[in-house]
DNA sequence: TTAGTATGTGACGAATTTGTCACGTGAAAA
DNA sequence: TTTTCACGTGACAAATTCGTCACATACTAA
């Protein structure tokens, strides 16, 4: 279950918030004010948090401050209409979005699917690709082809990598020898390209001879997928 | 430059805009209506869009369509207050977010900031960890230590990866050793790891006898960051 | 078909990586 | 203090990687 941490004065904002977020199955914890909420941070762990700017004992913004300080929770900032200048404020503290009172309760519950959303498919995409039988593990570097971990070399596994991130793509020789051996300048003889290529295809490919994860696209490069 | 789809027809609205946004460095491309934004959508790239939802042969939901169909554009509705009910949906088909009339440019600006912003800084996420002077991108397999790529070799890279991926965390030794020598079961000496530590340390670390990014803890193992 | 060009392949020495050893060092327990 | 144990360090041989070569093969255009 998503656990919401809102920061807010207004009883009546809190209770009637409280009711709807639960009823929509999220866990809410409440704050009334600035020191209650920087001790919630320390101690508590949450998913989103809701800020008031306005807050009896200081503002939002400090609020918005701990949190980034702590990591990379996402917030929503509730502000009063008048307050525009500080919308700008907000933004630049890191806010990722903020809504602004009096606010229609459907509205903020959308803000927060959204945001919660875009928070999970960024954790989602970056740790294993699957290409045919291969499987990449960014995360930690391993290569798995049927099961079997395949032991790639350094600049192997920086191959494989820029064709993957590029799956689908044709990269040209060039660039590939750019994205790999770069170092100072320092560049190879243009054939240890093709060598490298048949060396990565001896490993992962299933049938060397007929390659079907690295294919070669004759006069432009190579290319995985598409 | 970041350019910027418009699809709006109020001529007065899109003349301010277009002027503001391209006071602020923006190229902007507009269109009046849903069939000129659908051509748009198949000849122009754009860094984001900015749709009106009520347009005179149609409404923006199909622009919106159109777009998350080609690719991964952030697009922001305009709505006019009474639409409320729209904003959810709006927010379903993959709205980044949304403004409605009458609005303040200002605020408008910031939400293309932000998300622009969040784009940006998305990507990088996921493939790019910052740790002291350290740049580890796992997208491409490269190691930077102040400005300087560093060779790693295949298992001192994924030795970093497993402290980097457990930041903060002490892994202790047999964790490491089943993560990074697991193969077949087949263990290595337990010096090894020592070894391995030194050595990446060497490379990694400004002095080496003096580590500040990977940690010894003392009878327990070894740790990044924290 | 033939010439010309692009890609594939086996082999090779130099360089690097890998796992281990023996020993050095420094912190904690007796 | 002394002992003990965990970790650090330099060196070493075997294995592997790296870049290159010479040559083989396959596709393309004339």
């Amino acid at each position: 279950m998503k656990k919401i941490m809102l920061v807010e004065d207004d009883k009546t904002i809190v209770l009637g918030l409280e009711y709807f977020l639960k009823q929509e199955g999220y866990d809410i914890i409440v704050c009334y004010d600035v020191k209650s909420a920087l001790k919630t941070i320390e101690t508590e762990k949450f998913d989103i948090a809701i800020l008031d700017i306005s807050l009896p004992d200081g503002n939002g913004y400090d609020v918005c401050s701990a949190i980034r300080r702590k990591g990379d929770v996402p917030v929503i900032f509730l502000t009063a209409c008048d307050e525009e200048v500080n919308v700008v404020m907000g933004f630049d503290m890191g806010a990722d979005d903020y809504v602004t009172k009096p606010f229609r309760v459907r509205e903020l519950l959308s803000r927060i699917k959204t945001i919660l959303n875009r928070a999970g498919k960024g954790e989602k995409h970056k740790k294993e690709v699957f290409i045919h039988n291969l499987s990449i593990n960014t995360a930690t570097g391993k290569v798995i082809k049927n099961n079997d971990e395949i032991l790639l070399t350094a600049l192997e596994y920086r191959l494989l990598l820029t064709l993957v991130n590029n799956e689908g793509n044709i990269l040209t020789r060039n660039q590939l020898l750019e994205g790999i051996w770069d170092i100072d300048g320092n560049f190879v003889n243009d054939n240890t390209l093709t060598v490298y290529i048949k060396r990565l295809r001896d490993k992962i490919e299933d049938d060397p001879q007929n390659p079907k994860i690295i294919n070669t696209v004759r006069g432009l490069g190579y290319r995985i997928g598409g």
